[in-house]
DNA sequence: CAGCGTATAGCAACGCTGTTGCGTAATAAG
DNA sequence: CTTATTACGCAACAGCGTTGCTATACGCTG
């Protein structure tokens, strides 16, 4: 069943219409937000004066712009509300304290023992979120992003098949995370986390995008028609297992020739440029499905070569994609670097109850936020 | 600039989704909706009561369903709107006649000379659509829906560059024709357009699905998150041109190994199976990427080895795609046959009008329809 | 320095949305 | 015939963005 459109659907969504400018641009008058809206400059004022009420936003004085009354000026309180966003990596807790605005204000390193269980996890992320909370004033954490590898399932918060990791099979990650912590928490995707922070950095230009991360294991964050795509099951973005050489080596998954397979190897010799060369040719296979605008660069394997995949892919999007004059996607590295899934886990749980929503329709995830 | 979400907005939703309900099932009470909606029963009313001033449903009696007062039923009326949807191939142009149900009631097919202009095929679409004006009462024509190989460009309604068609680079598609016609216009990509038809049959299930053409090249439609997916440029889809052998045979693109040069060569040679394997290889690799839900084959150059691919690309998604018990997508043939791209456009020119909008942003495309 | 034109802010009334409360209609069962 | 049940729909309502208008605060002018 759909949530109705009601008018509070249609307050919430104005009102995150503005805080979405707000956060972006930080400091704005009434005429802009009208003007980017649609809304009325009176809509807008009424939006404001509810946003002040709940301590989003403040006056920041007026400005002269000639004649007439002065224009009041507002501003975004970033640290009005927080966020916290875990990576659950196959050896590492990273975790991140991120503001309104999506600054990232504080970052933890913890490491995880070969084979954590669910429980373990559990303790290092409530001892990750205590000291971080600390940071900020109670009632201000709005909650909990979780980025970790598939297979999962976004919308249930159930971690299925965590690779390579045992004891991680059907855990209800974001039901038990939610009770242990008292606070909402969001599970999805390490890659769609990720490329939701790139967006987020990226502002309107980004409106088809994947995120490329080579970090034990190839995978992409894809964020299409303005927002993050997990597929039918949170399972898009396997990448690595895009096969580019038919009777190629054999792959762990149990195909042949596929894209992460060919690209070890050659990394393996030490042959850095036909490594990027393999992942060259799956991003441009990637374009020619996805017709993307952006293409972000980031992982543990690559960051260290940056230049090198950079330079390589480039060229190929300019030499191979046909029409590349106006089809070429831009290519570029993370902007958030190693924390890139962390803040981006924090970003999506902002966005959550800060961004504006989709649609109508029912928020098929989201627990209510603890007040 | 945003289109506001204000109360215009909120009643055009509403009644749009209700319509999309009537639009499936046919025949309606005023609880099935609103259980369906959200929406309270007296609302529903409302809408019902605006819907049937429209002339797009109508009173259908009552139904005795036990106790109670007998629930009062309702029923679209199919005919009371009508789109015609056209498909430019290259050597013909297969137009249909689409009611409001999304029933085809009138298929057209006349050939295309080599090279044609863009007059050309104005005149023919203007002589089509005489044809199929005919069959219904004027006034309940909303518009036409064109899709056409590109690269072209959905939001501005402009043909880039048609692929090997002579005359057509940087033609105003839509403003021709729309001007020519007296009728709104939509020009789409074909896939795009056909892969809207197959999801509009296959209703709710439809979420992330790919529609495969095998027909003078490979391409695919990308239904994504229930809505279609064109790309930054509208030029997603070029399914063909994925690179599967790095190092294969050169293809017309200027890349090697490409898909579609991989499956012709099989063809040519009359290996249909080794053609089948090729795209089942394709096919899985956008699973990968994708996580789709359902896949489409169609085409001319497929469908008259339907079984053969059916058989083969299953068996491919059945045992290569890991966790296949859950990820698996459904693989069928189209239900559409050889309209699929027409019905498929004379569809979208239907959700244009009378489907649920995706959002209060902008339109940034549809003209205003004429009256 | 008073008066004027101008640009902005905000109060108040308004039209319209879906919602709520409640009376009414139509049926089967007792 | 009476009663319980189910559905319909009028009327009042709260709250949304919009509109009309007044108040305010500035630069400019004489």
């Amino acid at each position: 069943m759909d949530k109705p459109a009601d008018l509070d659907y249609l307050r919430d969504y104005n009102d995150a219409s503005v805080v979405a400018i707000a956060r972006r641009i930080g400091v704005f008058d009434r005429a802009t937000i009208a003007s980017e809206t649609g809304l009325t400059p009176q809509a807008v004022s009424k939006v404001i004066a509810r946003l002040v009420t709940a301590g989003l936003v403040e006056p920041d004085g007026v400005r002269r712009q000639g004649v007439g009354k002065p224009t009041s000026v507002y501003r975004l309180v970033p640290d009005s509300r927080y966020a916290i966003g875990a990576h659950v990596a196959r050896r590492t807790l990273r975790m991140v304290l991120s503001d309104l605005a999506g600054q990232v204000l504080h970052t933890i390193l913890r490491p995880l023992p070969l084979d954590f269980t669910p429980q373990h996890l559990l303790d290092e992320v409530a001892a990750g979120v205590d000291a971080l909370a600390g940071e900020c004033r109670s009632g201000r954490l709005v909650g909990v992003g979780i980025g970790m590898v598939g297979p999962l399932d976004h919308a249930q918060g159930v971690v299925r098949d965590a690779h390579r990791l045992r004891h991680w099979h059907d855990v209800p990650l974001r039901e038990m995370a939610a009770e242990r912590l008292g606070l909402p928490v969001m599970l999805d995707k390490d890659v769609a986390a990720g490329v939701a922070g790139e967006a987020w950095l990226g502002g309107k230009e980004f409106h088809d995008a994947a995120l490329i991360m080579v970090e034990s294991g190839i995978g992409a964050g894809l964020w299409l028609g303005g927002s993050a795509y997990r597929g039918a099951h949170t399972n898009a973005g396997e990448f690595g297992h895009m096969v580019l050489q038919i009777d190629g080596p054999s792959c762990v998954c149990g195909r042949r020739g596929c894209l992460e397979i060919l690209h070890d190897q050659a990394l393996a010799r030490g042959e850095v440029e036909t490594a990027a060369r393999v992942l060259a040719v799956g991003v441009v296979n990637l374009l020619q499905s996805l017709d993307l605008d952006h293409v972000v660069l980031a992982g543990a394997d690559l960051l260290p070569h940056a230049a090198t995949y950079l330079d390589v892919i480039r060229t190929a999007v300019r030499t191979e994609v046909p029409r590349a004059d106006w089809l070429a996607a831009e290519v570029t590295t993370s902007r958030l670097g190693t924390d890139v899934i962390a803040a981006g886990a924090a970003m999506e749980m902002l966005n959550e109850r800060y961004g504006r929503p989709t649609g109508p329709r029912s928020a098929d995830h989201a627990p209510e936020p603890a007040t």
